[in-house]
RNA sequence: GGAGACGUCGCAUAGUCUGGUCUAGUGCGCCACCCUGCUAAGGUGGUAACGGGGCAACCCGUUCGCGGGUUCAAAUCCCGCCGUCUCCGCCA
């Protein structure tokens, strides 16, 4: 949610982040005029409760017949109390409605669409296959080979869009998680294993039940959420809470199963496990003072690119397009790595800066010498299973082998090559 | 799944039976000042959040888990929900 106050104070502010987002423009004056119309029917309301309020104490002190009056005029009252009430209530559903539907006020990213984003750098040369004499295989012939991945039991189990990780395969995403966990552990982040099924309200605060939901798989028996990412666990953790930012943010670690329905995805990266129904992904999630949010959205990105030099995988960091940031986001950087079979990028990781946006949906502030004010929030990817996919396509070798990056030998009791099965 | 107890402004608690002076008391913690030659102790005052108005001092409103209801008036009475704890049942 943006800060009403912002909106009263600087409206085209936030006409120029919908314009630069392609969204709707006229909810800005529709905001505006429904907190004008709650503000006054407050007023009303406040008054006439102020005079209820004292003639209670009247009644309360009088006897007789003096009270028997006193307590008639007070019914008239009472009515137009519950009245106005009623209104201002009413005004405030409005203006709430209106404020839900307006995305974060973006910060700095490039004007335009999904295609619209800019390349911020490139990291590492993609390998040249032909210099090396054999075609790549792609990740699912390699992880069949390898014994790692079985989409066809996944698909007869689960449907399609699922899939087994097996044997080497299941050791290597825990391989990589674990990686991510620890380097988040030595960078001063608390590890978390967060709930995966949220309520209503905490889906709602995180800003996932707006455009999004579509994408989100919902227990209507147990009207309970199945979150996309730990982040939104994180994200309530400290819902309703006043926290103390003075040394500095609060990072977490979150690990979790993460589920996506895919519903506008049909046909999209149908092979494969580059896009399903379920994974797993170590989050970074950071609550920190909102003048240090931009550094701190740097911090996260530097430790997203550390763990891809980790794995050893040539890479571009992309400064995402207003149009294509989610509601909650204010800029959004995504590191790709090369995929040799499809020669494009593929997302790997993916950090925003929601800036004070999704902690004042979850009423999240700090204290400060001034009183409180609402805190920033960051999140940013370490580790997923899709890094499997780079991976194994990578670090190929002619023989069908595939060679372990030295940062997760450790995690794979110092095992240096996968073997073909078969 | 069943029964019971409980949910109060950081923490602990009073207030609920018997509705009104609750503008929510007290202790702890915290902050400021005073006193004390250091320390310990003591004294005085202050100390919830949110919204509206005002240059400001300040004023008004909302909030006693959440949502309804009764009433002139609700922390207090009634209903529903959520959560915590205890016991029982069931499952691992």
């Amino acid at each position: 949610m943006i800060d009403i106050r912002l909106l009263r104070d600087n409206p085209d502010a936030v006409r120029a982040s919908q314009q630069a987002r392609g969204a709707d423009l006229s909810l800005v004056d529709a905001a505006l005029a429904a907190d004008d119309r709650r503000r006054s029917s407050l007023a009303q309301f406040e008054s006439l409760r102020a005079e209820q309020k004292s003639m209670g104490k009247q009644v309360a002190q009088a006897t007789g017949e003096e009270k028997a009056a006193l307590i008639g005029r007070s019914k008239e009252l009472a009515g137009q109390v519950k009245e106005h009430q009623g209104a201002a209530n009413v005004a405030e559903a409005e203006l709430d409605e209106l404020l839900y539907r307006i995305p974060n006020l973006v910060d700095g990213a490039p004007a335009g669409g999904e295609e619209n984003f800019v390349t911020l750098k490139t990291v590492g040369t993609p390998r040249d296959f032909a210099a090396e004499g054999f075609t790549p295989r792609d990740h699912l012939d390699l992880g069949e080979s390898l014994g790692a991945i079985d989409t066809a039991r996944g698909a007869k189990v689960s449907g399609s869009r699922f899939y087994f990780l097996t044997g080497v395969g299941a050791r290597l995403e825990l391989a990589i998680l674990n990686a991510a966990m620890d380097r988040a552990l030595a960078a001063g982040f608390t590890p978390m294993i967060t709930p995966t099924l949220v309520t209503p309200d905490t889906m709602r605060g995180t800003g996932f039940l707006g455009e999004h939901a579509d994408e989100i798989y919902r227990l209507e028996r147990d009207d309970l959420y199945l979150v996309g990412t730990s982040e939104v666990a994180l994200a309530g953790y400290h819902g309703d809470e006043i926290l103390d930012l003075s040394d500095g943010p609060r990072r977490y670690a979150g690990w979790s199963a993460c589920y996506r329905r895919e519903a506008g995805s049909h046909g999209k990266d149908v092979r494969g496990i580059i896009r399903v129904h379920q994974f797993h992904k170590v989050e970074m999630f950071s609550y920190c003072p909102v003048d240090d949010a931009a550094a701190e959205h740097q911090r996260l990105l530097a430790w997203e690119e550390a763990m891809l030099a980790a794995v050893e995988l040539p890479y571009r960091v992309i400064d995402t397009a207003a149009g294509d940031l989610g509601s909650s986001a204010a800029r959004k950087f995504d590191c790709e790595a090369w995929l040799p079979t499809q020669e494009r990028f593929l997302e790997l990781t993916s950090t925003s800066n929601c800036t004070t946006f999704q902690a004042r949906r979850m009423n999240v502030r700090e204290r400060t010498e001034g009183g409180t004010r609402t805190v920033a929030t960051l999140n940013g990817t370490l580790g997923t299973t899709r890094w499997i996919v780079a991976i194994l396509e990578n670090h190929q070798q002619a023989d069908g082998s595939v060679r372990v990056p030295e940062g997760l030998r450790p995690y794979l009791g110092g095992l240096e090559v996968l073997e073909p099965v078969r």
